[in-house]
RNA sequence: UGGGGUAUAGCCAAGUGGUAAGGCACCUGGUUUUGGUCCAGGCAUUCGGGAGUUCGAAUCUCUCUACCCCAGCCA
């Protein structure tokens, strides 16, 4: 068995840089991510970080990270520490240290000075509801602000005094001369500085003019020889306004905007906004919650950083925005980890099973590899005792057709040991099944029993050897396909109340060994991780999360047959 | 009613004038000590609609329609 290779199918933007190298243009490639560090990255970055940085391995280029800091009021450290954490988990590694655009503050200070020197740039007094009424709307032009003439020397000392402190958050700012008519909306004077008294993470209380993300990323863009800079689509309106800014001023070089369509995936959000709310109102556990589809929330949760980028090779790049099936993402998360992840069987619903043709006492080693297709993984010890677990699901009295699991009468493989056959079902005085009386035909181990077909295959565990485990199931967080989507309905009423549920399992010996962020599958039941934070086998405390169930036929089945 | 975009199967997506790749999902069948994996097969007479150019159009032209983004001193 060789696992599915996926790669990344050609997309406009590679074809567009061949082409470019084909033609003598852009020998050297070097493209960057620039996240604001504001909140945590997820997914939809994820497939901004694959491209930016796969393009740049392709062609033998550089990837920068450069934090877009032009807002201390909302970003803090946490976030860029955890961001940076999270792009090398992916297992990319930027070129350089890392940057930030407030490294160049003061290059962006003397360009605004050259802007105002060229009358291309004004101190503007218009508070920002004022500011709104002069910009006009959709369909109708702005009209000019009355500061929008003032003397190049006025625009100076102006600038000068915002830059001293000399007025409050909100009184000034200074905005471009282009065109209040242009219908453009982006192009109507846009705003390059506004006054925020604020400590800022990077340059403490030198400054209190911060630039605007017009003004600071295509001049960052060139300074750092950026040539090709990718972003989404909502930024193609501003395309206009970032080739202003480099012609205008006296720019090293002239990076090329080109935009892409961000990733959307049902059944989930990739707002960070929405993401915040989630963790600000305790929705979730934090922003690495298994739910959340943040990159640290889908690493706690057992995605691989393999399939995480397989996955956008997946989804490909494009201009024409979508909504991908979350499926896509199963997929490839499945097809890593039934590679790589070592099995274990554990049981989730406990239903007792006795041996009755076992003897008090007897306890056997079996042994079974660790993955049915990797030797290289090793093999696992499994003690077989007279008294054993299996799933409640894997047990009815009164069967249906092709139920190709233990009924009464009837014979079941037990995994990686012998078949055995339903003697007898103990019950309770409510009528609850509390065990079950079994006997073994000890001719079956490892060769199929004569005679007779035994179809089911059912997963066990020694009652007395087996550990005891937090399992965690966790279902997508939204039981809606767009919980977004809905004008009028707020995207937190599609939350899925069945998004997380505890129970306590039993695990084969094995797992005691497990060591936190290792996978496993638990054979026929799903795929599993070793809680980053909660395991701790130490103490004796194993917690396990279920990154993603297989897949199921005989539910489809019931299902379809209702 | 302004500007900027996008339409190829249920979903994602190649294709750039020569007769519709691939993947996900789904459906058949086979193998199997995981109802998993794997293997074999199926799944668009047609590319948002219409008209035109051409021997030939998803690709070019015209036109219509639908959807997305923009009126933060957010990015």
């Amino acid at each position: 068995m060789s696992q599915a290779e996926i790669s990344a199918a050609s997309n406009f933007i590679r074809t567009l840089i061949k082409q470019q190298r084909e033609a003598g243009q852009q020998q050297k490639v070097v493209t960057r991510f620039p996240p604001e560090p504001n909140g945590y990255l997820h997914v939809g970055h994820a497939k901004s970080i694959c491209l930016n940085f796969g393009i740049a391995e392709e062609f033998g280029g550089d990837c920068h990270l450069r934090f877009d800091d032009t807002n201390p009021e909302k970003e803090s450290q946490v976030f860029i520490d955890a961001i940076q954490e999270d792009i090398r988990w992916l297992g990319f590694e930027w070129a350089g240290d890392v940057r930030f655009a407030s490294n160049y503050f003061d290059q962006l200070y003397d360009w605004a000075l050259h802007l105002i020197k060229a009358g291309k740039a004004y101190v503007c007094e218009l508070d920002a509801e004022q500011m709104r009424e002069y910009r006009g709307t959709l369909t109708e032009p702005g009209k000019n602000s009355p500061y929008r003439e003032r003397s190049v020397e006025e625009n100076l000392a102006e600038f000068e005094k915002m830059r001293a402190g000399d007025y409050p958050n909100g009184a000034k700012v200074l905005r471009a001369k282009i065109d209040m008519a242009a219908p453009n909306i982006n192009l109507r004077d846009p705003i390059l500085y506004r006054i925020r008294h604020q400590h800022h993470h990077q340059t403490g209380d030198r400054w209190c003019i911060y630039p605007s993300y017009d003004f600071t990323h295509g001049q960052s863009d060139a300074i750092e020889g950026i040539t090709h800079s990718l972003c989404t689509l909502e930024f193609e309106d501003h395309r206009p306004l970032y080739e202003w800014f480099l012609e205008n001023l006296p720019v090293p070089c002239k990076p090329v905007q080109t935009e892409f369509a961000r990733l959307n995936l049902n059944y989930t959000v990739t707002s960070k906004r929405k993401l915040k709310l989630l963790v600000d109102e305790g929705i979730v556990d934090g922003w690495d919650d298994p739910r959340m589809p943040t990159i640290s929330g889908m690493r706690r949760r057992g995605f691989t950083p393999k399939s995480i980028r397989d996955f956008c090779d997946l989804v490909g790049v494009n201009r024409a925005g979508g909504v991908v099936d979350i499926n896509m993402l199963y997929f490839a998360l499945r097809n890593d980890l039934e590679h790589n992840a070592r099995r274990g069987m554990v049981v989730l619903n406990p239903l007792k099973i006795v041996i009755t043709n076992w003897e008090e006492g007897r306890e056997e080693i079996l042994t079974s590899p660790s993955h049915p297709a990797r030797d290289d993984l090793g093999e696992r010890q499994l003690p077989f005792t007279r008294e054993l677990f299996i799933d409640r699901n894997d047990f009815m009295e009164e069967p249906p057709k092709k139920f190709f699991r233990l009924a009464p009468g009837k014979e079941v493989r037990l995994r990686n040991a012998w078949v055995i056959r339903c003697d007898e079902v103990i019950k309770d005085d409510q009528g609850e099944i509390i065990e079950l009386r079994c006997s073994y035909d000890p001719d079956t181990l490892g060769k199929n029993p004569e005679g007779r077909k035994v179809k089911g295959v059912v997963h066990w565990v020694s009652a007395d050897k087996g550990v005891p485990a937090e399992v965690r199931l966790y279902d997508n967080l939204f039981q809606v396909e767009t919980p977004d989507a809905d004008k009028d309905k707020d995207f937190l009423e599609h939350l899925n109340p069945d998004s997380l549920s505890r129970v306590d399992a039993i695990c084969e010996p094995s797992l005691a060994q497990a060591g936190a962020e290792d996978h496993f599958q638990f054979e026929r039941v799903g795929y599993f991780c070793a809680d980053r934070h909660d395991h701790q086998p130490e103490n004796g405390k194993l917690v396990f999360n279920r990154t993603v169930s297989l897949k199921d036929s005989w539910a489809k089945m019931q299902k379809k047959q209702g």
